[in-house]
DNA sequence: TAGCACTAGTTTGTCTAGATATATAGACGG
DNA sequence: CCGTCTATATATCTAGACAAACTAGTGCTA
């Protein structure tokens, strides 16, 4: 088993709103998804997790409230705003043309 | 025309490592290649791509040496080493790892 | 031959954001 | 009641991306 690469910078919020859009949930929750989803390649570490969701929060593009969890504690369930799914389709759209573009200089002979 | 997006951090390393596989060039050379070949998606800032050129120097992945060029003047040539090459082929294996797992992601219904 | 634009390369200062490490606290199992 | 799991929080460190300005040589052109 290839270690968990870090994230490239700039992908976090992209990664976190997009697994958002599918459904809202907490910061613990959220981190464990992101490597069970990418089958171990994305690893998420807490520390930059919540900070990120706070700018993300600070940006209008997620909303959080404190919740009981089923377990019956207290957590901060984040989830997308209308902004942030807007903001989502622009980031998604940015990563598909930087990777094509990438994608291009890689494959040249 | 879209604006030339900035590079994800991480990234460039491996841009110029892959541009100079295939032929050494100067510098200046090198940040018109990489946006010409990516179309204008990609856009390497002076101030970003020879900072990153002293470190893979420094690291013996690529060799520096000056040259004339054909204008006849004084530059510095850059090419891969064979640590390059290798390194390479590494950087290269995991952004596809990478761009793989973000693109499963991103597909989730 | 003076002026200007372009090429080649450097330098500095600033900012973003992820990594690491650590702290806190409630819930649950043994 | 102790340790582990869940969950959030935060301080410090670091890489590296970007803007902007600068040096210096070259060559065109008016």
């Amino acid at each position: 088993m290839t270690k968990p690469a870090p994230l490239l910078q700039g992908t976090l919020d992209l990664i976190v709103l997009q697994m958002l859009r599918a459904e809202p949930t907490n910061g613990y929750d959220l981190a464990q998804r992101i490597q069970t989803v990418s089958r171990d390649v994305l690893h998420v570490n807490a520390g930059s997790l919540y900070p990120a969701l706070y700018r993300l929060e600070e940006r209008g593009l997620v909303h959080a409230a404190w919740k009981e969890t089923d377990t019956g504690r207290r957590a901060r369930v984040y989830s997308l705003t209308a902004a942030g799914r807007k903001h989502l389709a622009a980031q998604r759209a940015e990563w598909e043309r930087f990777a094509g573009a990438l994608s291009t200089i890689l494959k040249r002979a």
